[in-house]
DNA sequence: AAGCTAATCAACCGCGCACTT
DNA sequence: GAAGTGCGCGGTTGATTAGCT
């Protein structure tokens, strides 16, 4: 899962980082801080461009990093923060302590996002059920309306044999209809306004483009400026080497 | 065992923003 | 205000692994 090393035009190195870089990198982040990414590596005997070293020491190196599976409730913090933020994967980041946006990114792109769909479109199933069942009651009411207002009027006939029933097809359904004969639908409504419930990403998920992100983006206490020392420096590197 | 396909994830690339000169 | 520089972010790529036929 390792892009194999090779040099650009400019002679900087490419592709995976072996351990030696990795050190290296550790050594003088840990001693001397990112001052400047575009200078850390000449300074740092690395023949990498500065935005590689800190993509490496941003997703990899960096110390309290979680290696490993995301737990269901990561993940569910992860669903919910995407369906508020988008494909703000930083700040989605911000809010997961110890995993990196590209971590959450790929975890995103690989499990979540398939599984978000897989919801998605079992809800519009579900919907369509729904309507259409729904459809053929308002119908079959609409025949007996028919029916029995056939001799008084003839112009009424085809509208409930179009398309969607339109809101005041279904207002006038409730008004109409008795309390026995309706009790059916009612239940499908709630059962389905339950389902709606119960399935309690749809509605962010599909409200995703509609959110304000000033509105809704309330700020998190910034985590204070990461403080390194020597000896948790070697206390990391005799757990990573 | 071999070949193929899908999944995974580290790393690259390009763009935009903020800051400095 | 324009140009230059650095950084951070999100999208994409591609090598490797796992699983299936």
């Amino acid at each position: 899962m390792v892009r194999t090393v090779y040099c650009d035009k400019s002679g900087l190195k490419k592709g995976t980082w072996t351990p030696e870089e990795d050190r290296k990198l550790m050594d003088y982040v840990t001693r001397y801080g990112c001052w400047n990414w575009r200078q850390l590596p000449r300074f740092a005997g690395l023949a990498r461009c500065g935005k590689s070293c800190r993509l490496r020491w941003m997703n990899y190196l960096r110390p309290n990093l979680k290696r490993g599976n995301f737990t269901p409730q990561e993940e569910e913090t992860i669903i919910k923060l995407h369906a508020k933020l988008g494909n703000r994967w930083s700040a989605i980041a911000a809010e997961l302590p110890g995993r990196t946006d590209n971590e959450i990114k790929n975890h995103w792109h690989t499990n979540l996002k398939k599984r978000i769909d897989q919801q998605h479109s079992a809800t519009l199933e579900k919907t369509e059920v729904f309507k259409s069942k729904d459809h053929s009651q308002v119908e079959s009411r609409q025949e007996r309306s028919d029916s029995v207002s056939e001799t008084n009027s003839t112009k009424s006939h085809g509208r409930a044999s179009t398309s969607q029933p339109s809101e005041s097809e279904f207002s006038g359904l409730t008004a109409e209809t008795t309390a026995s004969s309706n009790q059916n639908l009612v239940l499908e409504h709630d059962d389905f306004a339950n389902f709606l419930d119960a399935n309690i990403w749809t509605e962010p998920y599909m409200d995703e483009f509609s959110f304000d992100p000033i509105e809704i983006f309330t700020p998190t206490v910034a985590e204070p400026e990461f403080t390194y020392s020597a000896y948790d420096a070697e206390l990391w590197s005799e757990n990573h080497f």
